[in-house]
DNA sequence: CGCCAAATGATATATTGTAACCTGCCAAGG
DNA sequence: CCTTGGCAGGTTACAATATATCATTTGGCG
């Protein structure tokens, strides 16, 4: 690893998110806070309508889908969240400051998406791209399998 | 590449799927021949109702989509046909009798996805899976990017 | 204050995907 | 011949995911 990379958790990942957010031009508002805080607080990747319907409750009123997809997308955009392709759901990032293309084991049977950094790889699969006349943007590489509790669970 | 890599197009590609649904025990009916052929007329990764749509057109009646999607998942499965995750869609797979994890090219723009076959990307990518003690079974890998003609066309 | 732009709300709808149950066909075996 | 059992596909309903549109609120700023 050729960088220092701090790994978040909490109020700290909360307000490292809300630096990030603030220094890409972008308002950190009581709704994004509370969208942050949920999404951060789910162990698994949560589907938009998990995260409206946990935000509605600690909110104590209706939050519709729509204005949680809008808050997802640009979390997304500004690195403070990935979306998980193969399975319509999203994870906070645990370290929104620095870039990277992220590689997710995802089990098919508890839903755990574990996070992996391999920046070797991944910049590989771009050069490997870029050979093709290809011009990458953002690459998904996300393994679906069996995470060790479940594989041994049987 | 250390086997031969045949890419058939046409008949040949509905012979060759025939041959290998069969020989996975299942049957090859005028519906999933029609399936097969209508998905593997497709340029680019087709939705499951556009293909359900074209089936109807080219049937003269209606098919349901969830008919369509019990014969996608079977082709997924029996190597005959790829879901692009990132894009809710399918392509037939131009090499049904051999087994690859598949890197896919997918133009954000005209929306093509291009083939690409790399093994030992793919073999690196379950290995360091398998370090992280997780058990592959389908690795998703999907650039999301401009293609070489859209890239021109600015 | 009055204005503007950004954020959010409300509502509707589109798209994608599954579940449950039924029918028709065909093959195996009495 | 007749039953039985399994599989493909049909029908209907519905669930889950995602976007579009327009209204309302909020907060900054002259």
């Amino acid at each position: 690893m050729n960088h220092v990379h701090v790994t978040y958790e909490g109020a700290p990942l909360a307000d490292a998110a809300q630096g990030v957010l603030q220094r890409s031009g972008e308002q950190w508002t009581p709704m994004r806070a509370a969208v942050f805080d949920v999404l951060s607080g789910f162990t698994q990747p949560a589907s938009a309508y998990d995260i409206a319907e946990a935000v509605s409750v600690r909110e104590g009123r209706r939050i519709a889908a729509n204005s949680v997809y809008r808050i997802l997308n640009l979390f997304v955009s500004a690195n403070l969240a990935r979306r998980i392709e193969s399975a319509n759901a999203y994870l906070a990032n645990a370290h929104p400051d620095c870039e990277h293309d992220c590689i997710f084991l995802v089990c098919d049977r508890c839903g755990m998406a574990t996070h992996i950094d391999d920046d070797v790889f991944t910049q590989a699969l771009r050069k490997a791209s870029a050979q093709h006349g290809f011009t990458p943007a953002r690459p998904v590489i996300e393994v679906r399998g069996s995470c060790e509790d479940c594989r041994k669970a049987g």
